[in-house]
DNA sequence: CAGTGGTCTAGACCACTAC
DNA sequence: TAGTGGTCTAGACCACTGT
């Protein structure tokens, strides 16, 4: 049942009891489960903390409401998709393959046009690139270069590159990351790619171009990465309204 | 202010009134808004209304909430990427061109081994093949290909296919179109795509395979796409966590 | 009709932040 | 300490579905 001195909330504790029924087909998909009425008199709590549990269950696709009808499981994800995003080590890990990285250049420069558009800084401010060359199980995976603004992190080193950027970001701006700007495409390698990623000229690139963004909304880093086609693909989920 | 009798739940009329005064400066980023209390009381509802609201325009990133401090408007987006799931011709519009699109192929077959998995039918089921070049301004942009079930749609015809297949399923499997699982890589083109899409042999090629799936979490489509990828970049929202 | 989810109320106590 | 968001209660009325 649930614990109502657990410092953990009531309403997660039903929805990992609810996770958990659907784990052991006590509910199976396209089952109705008991009403929120019910839910509230055997869990003992009022019927708006179900609600919250159930409305967190809904947003992650596991359960689906019709109105005047009930509560449903959905279908199992046939294919689980890498949820949310990821730095290079935990996609790689993921994949089940082990990621090391060399990096190629650290440096202040100016801020190409594009790049201070992007961080929203003035067309002059400074900027770290950092450009790295990102191996899997040992083989080059892909070539990233990462800009982010020197005034928003006056004492980053590559000492810190070397460890998790993104730890660094959130613990530096005491925020989370709350998500980022995609833009996928596919190019062919130049030569200077086909050396560093070991692979032909004129061989597919899946090129991303990835603006990352704190949860207050600022943009703190952008992202180019050149992955060797015929070793990685992207995969996401994407929802429909 | 919000009108009680109006058949617009209250937590949307003041979802809209807060992205109104955003829209007007009257709230500006990192500013904090009133606080639930406070809005409750100018708005004359529970603070439970507020809450609901407030909940919505965060999940969309409009606001951000701090423990003990408030909650604020969370900075402008620079880029608005295309959000969700579309349908071809809403991404052309989207990207300021007019989709038109030539038929193919459209037969039953039996299902090749990945399709089958994917739309969660047996092996040997049949499955519609729609194949389709894909225009932009009148100029090739994708070959695409899609495989329904036969099973889930008995009666499907090249009449509904000239028409919105997606708004097709929702009426007739009465759910709604939840989302999509996506795989994106990069290819270059074989002779036949180099014909169909008018680019040379060995040409860039952005290739997506999809697999739509409804609320209730069934799949009821795999789509493969072949872009142009001189004309066409992927755009897209990732969140973390 | 009885049962369901959708919305809403008017309170309450807690942990956290800032002063 | 005062104010904030986070959680929770015990009710209520509504529109919608199925019988």
């Amino acid at each position: 049942m649930v614990d109502k001195k657990s410092p953990l909330p009531m309403y997660y504790q039903i929805e990992e009891d609810i996770k958990q029924r659907i784990e052991k087909e006590e509910f199976r998909p396209s089952d109705m489960i008991p009403s929120e009425r019910e839910l509230s008199e055997t869990f003992d709590v009022s019927r708006m903390t179900v609600r919250q549990a159930l409305n967190n269950l809904v947003s992650e696709g596991i359960l689906y409401r019709e109105k005047g009808r009930g509560t449903f499981v959905a279908e199992k994800k046939i294919e689980q998709p890498l949820q949310g995003m990821t730095s290079f080590t935990e996609d790689m890990k993921a994949r089940g393959m082990e990621a090391s990285s060399k990096l190629l250049v650290f440096e202040k420069t100016t801020a190409p046009f594009d790049i201070s558009r992007k961080l929203n800084v003035k067309e002059d401010a400074d900027v770290y690139k950092i450009q790295r060359i990102r191996y899997a199980d040992q083989k080059p995976m892909a070539i990233e270069t990462n800009y982010l603004s020197v005034d928003m992190f006056p004492d980053l080193d590559e000492q810190t590159v070397l460890g998790s950027l993104y730890s660094y970001v959130e613990k530096k701006k005491k925020q989370q990351i709350a998500k980022a700007s995609q833009m996928i495409e596919a190019t062919t390698a130049d030569e200077n790619q086909a050396v560093l990623l070991d692979i032909p000229v004129d061989a597919a690139i899946l090129y991303i171009e990835r603006n990352s963004i704190l949860s207050d909304g600022t943009p703190f880093e952008v992202v180019k990465s050149a992955y060797r086609a015929d070793r990685y693909k992207f995969i996401s989920d994407i929802y429909r309204t």
